[in-house]
DNA sequence: GTTAGCAGTCAAATAAAAAGAGTGCTAAAA
DNA sequence: TTTTAGCACTCTTTTTATTTGACTGCTAAC
């Protein structure tokens, strides 16, 4: 479609542009990136450019920017996803090897290590559960009133909570919530716990029913709550330029203070691993004016959670997506 | 000190700014306030206010607006610590009505009520543990080579993590390891385990040290690490005119993204249950555009954290006591 | 196909002028 | 002695005009 030189200038001025935030005159292409001509030689290609679409101009006589269209012509087909030194390996590689106990755990400190090269701001969230098999249910005893509960799943997820009752709990009414618990669901999705759990655990139970009730309820909530969000380096992105327009840095701390905004960010189709999403093409409007790159963070096939970047369009998609790509890879190396 | 129509005329200025954020004329208060007199008379009075430190202009013909000073003065004698309707009382009963089953959760919860009715920025840390007395340590083995440790102190504070092991563990191991940490701790200061627990525990145990050693270095980690600090409304001060301001927009961000700055702030001296820290009377440098109130939470002498709002010098101070107030009243009563 | 060169465009920087909100002070009134 | 009307003066904000400079588009020559 584009021709060699279009596309050589294409990448030069995306390149530019992203290094500098300022439109990219003619002139300043001769110079760089072996594009061998004459300025007026550029702008004839850039005018073309921005006739088929890849480029916007500020104004009449601006220098050239990319538009969405040339971003994302840039990142199917330009990129260069292998922009990364051997400073930037032997971080992550450093970074990596601490040890973790908790799936989530791992999965913060990719985002923070990703967010500490890139220095864009960081969203991440541990796995999706619902298909996570039960494999245990563990109830103890913490006090005559409180039990505690443990679902532990098949794939190393473990989550607790705490629940109280209005009078006490007998040792021997906690195991036989244990036997019934784990007779049920072993084995099962953790979503069944989140349907209607009570009609077949009621009928058998009917002697302790406000016992199980308020463990039914306690154990319903804590699966329900929204899954936690944890944000990295927010304030890296203010010292874009970017962010000196009031109105991209108010819509910015109001995106990172709506967790339905973020949970969406983290949660849009997943074709692949690694998802780019340029401006407009973010479904929604409070996203419009920013880019997103999710990577769908795992090992084999088990899921530990999703990673998102959130940046200006004019976001460093090579360096970017080169380090998920690295961190994937080593990840999936070590184990 | 001040005599009687100073008192009148520095609140209703500082009301006035708090108001509408834009400095005060003399005119506009004559019309206000039970201040029956010419703007010329005010105009003298708040030159002597001006004179004696309580007032400043922004330049020699403006308006003028509340120095730091002046709002200490308000704070400490003009303010109505009683500054709440009828609806927001029903709002904050309801919202404490929410039954919660741990003690960061009911904090969270409050944090939460404080800046739905004050439209400022909150931050909430749970409770200060180390003088907390360790009941129970409770074991419980979730697999092979996988245990829990469950701390209980005497607060009902709950603090569980999870050990992993390279090798399987027996259920005798776990039995031991339960009877020898309760041994040794219970009814300790939670800070115990900060100190060199090793010593007087490997002794007895060394026959299975490769079982307590990463016990111990991981209970340790999970109470060394740094208290969660829960944000709430921190796009709500984005409506505020001062922040924009791109310099203060970004201190800001800046603040609320540093954790040892937000724990600074919730850990400043505690001469009273309600503190106001106002501009420069905050230690930090980056704090010294804002005001703090912090909020010891507690229920009779058991302390359930502290609250923090962060806004501008230009503060509701009077309504932000008045709910704070409210609410550690009806906390107390409750119970 | 490429390039030199020039006219034309527009943003950004600088300067000058006008408008408006308030104060401080003085002298008169209460 | 306290209060107030009124006017000159100050300083910000808004508006308008002017200049500068970075680029482009286009044409004609290479």
């Amino acid at each position: 479609m584009l021709d060699d030189r279009k596309k050589r200038v294409l990448q030069a001025i995306v390149e530019e542009y992203i290094n500098t935030a300022e439109p990219v005159s003619s002139n300043a292409l001769t110079k760089s990136n072996g594009l061998n001509y004459s300025s007026a030689t550029i702008r004839n290609e850039m005018a073309d450019l921005e006739k088929k679409g890849y480029l916007d101009k500020t104004h009449t006589s601006s220098g050239r920017i990319p538009s969405e269209k040339g971003y994302r012509y840039y990142v199917d087909e330009l990129i260069n996803d292998n922009d990364i030194s051997v400073e930037e390996i032997k971080y992550i590689s450093s970074k990596l090897e601490t040890k973790v106990n908790e799936i989530e755990d791992l999965t913060k400190l990719t985002a923070t290590t990703i967010s500490e090269i890139t220095h864009y701001t960081t969203l991440s969230i541990g796995p999706k559960n619902d298909e996570q098999l039960i494999e245990e249910i563990k109830f103890v005893q913490l006090g005559t009133r409180m039990i505690m509960a443990v679902i532990l799943t098949d794939n190393g997820l473990v989550k607790e909570t705490i629940i109280k009752f209005d009078e006490d709990i007998t040792a021997k009414q906690v195991e036989t919530v244990n036997y019934m618990f784990n007779q049920k669901l072993k084995g099962k999705p953790l979503e069944t716990i989140k349907g209607p759990l009570e009609e077949y655990l009621f009928d058998e139970m009917q002697y302790s029913i406000n016992v199980i009730k308020p463990i039914i309820e306690q154990i319903k909530k804590v699966l329900a709550e929204d899954e936690k969000i944890y944000l990295e380096g927010a304030n890296k992105s203010f010292d874009l330029p970017e962010f000196n327009s009031l109105e991209v840095a108010k819509n910015f701390v109001n995106v990172l203070d709506t967790k339905e905004l973020m949970e969406d960010m983290l949660n849009s189709g997943f074709a692949q691993d690694i998802n780019v999403y340029i401006g407009q093409e973010n479904e929604k409007d409070e996203l419009k004016d920013f880019s997103i790159v999710t990577f769908k963070h795992k090992v084999g096939n088990k899921d530990l959670g999703t990673i998102g970047i959130i940046g200006p369009k004019r976001m460093d998609y090579s360096k970017v997506i080169s380090v998920m790509k690295y961190i994937s890879k080593k990840l999936n190396d070590n184990s």
